[in-house]
DNA sequence: ATTAGGGTGTGACCGAAATCACTTTTATTT
DNA sequence: AAATAAAAGTGATTTCGGTCACACCCTAAT
């Protein structure tokens, strides 16, 4: 298994390396290709997963059409449908990837097995905490912040993977068009 | 303690008639008066709260003029500045009460106690992840829905506290002007 | 009954961003 | 290297929603 997901969990749990050998083989590994779909539009969502190499994006369309991008997820993120997940419905959301990506996929049952059996409760509580506070914080930036001011304020907090997505996905994040963004972009320059 | 509290953690974790007990002298009961704020910006956010009557918002506001509100709560729900109570930093948001509302407060130490000594990290890790889903539709419905289509959203998702609350403020929510509203209304009504 | 204040409705005007249409640049593929 | 596709820039036009200004409630207090 990735050492990044060992790091991850070890600092909220010490697993010994037994224990480490057991947990591990709950999880799926899987490589996606830039542009293929982890999670597809209507199709059950098995798994929750670990992200842990390359870049996803999370996205809703409108009649089909229109792309909205909910979130980017890279290394060391957790990363799927919730609510379909949670709930075992059918995935409104689609998750596809913006570069090759390495995911250890977690199923539903292993999920709450595994809360208990390593005791992981904590450390998925911190998890959902924080992503819960990061949507908040989203929340805030798209009622309060103008375009441009969005568009800094993305700069800002994720330098890396700006240099990684074109400025037309970028754009479909922040919930502006694709000319505005490229407006704005010249005049933060000057 | 409110029997409200007792049968929302129930759902995940039976405790026994002493154990509850026990556990509810950790809590300390509050009344607010309509107006009266339980969180100020940059104060210390000691607690977190179970609201057990009442309704509240959660709002934000830049250069302490325009308010923008995140989420109302109500009944059953657990809410509180949750970047600065987890973080233990000072609050960027405000809690104020839109009515006469009783809380049951937690500390933070008092938090991590009771989730380990009542096992009570998946009845938090499920709300959690309930809000953490919340959030992100709420997102999508910045993204993807004009004002228009916010409101009956609205409507629809919280038929009962559109009626306790006054359209100016369901305006700060919905992130459109308190004169864009007043004229959807018309519109949506015939 | 008069006043004051919170909440709401509505017209006029303005501006930021969407949309449409097209060009230019940069990557990929063969 | 040529061809094709994907991404980005830019002008012209339109539109939706914000802002400003003021009128009209309705309830509660004097």
């Amino acid at each position: 298994m990735n050492p990044f997901l060992k790091n991850d969990i070890n600092i909220f749990k010490n697993l010994s390396e037994s224990e480490f050998i057991e947990l591990k083989s709950v999880f799926s590994y899987r490589k996606y290709l830039k542009k293929e779909f982890i999670i597809k539009e209507d199709a059950a969502v098995e798994n929750i997963y670990f992200i842990s190499s390359g870049l996803v994006k999370l996205s809703y369309f409108d009649n089909d059409t229109n792309e909205f991008i909910l979130s980017f997820a890279f290394e060391n993120w957790w990363e799927t449908d919730f609510s379909a997940f949670y709930n075992q419905t059918k995935a409104a959301l689609t998750l596809q990837c913006l570069e090759d990506t390495e995911v250890y996929g977690l199923n539903f049952d292993d999920y709450f097995l595994i809360l208990d059996k390593y005791r992981l409760s904590n450390y998925f509580l911190d998890k959902s905490i924080r992503g819960h506070i990061a949507s908040q914080k989203r929340i805030l930036s798209l009622l309060t912040l103008k375009p441009k001011e969005r568009y800094e304020q993305f700069l800002q907090l994720y330098p890396s993977i700006n240099q990684r997505i074109p400025k037309s996905v970028l754009a479909l994040y922040l919930g502006v068009s694709r000319e505005t963004l490229s407006r704005l972009y010249r005049k933060s320059k000057k």
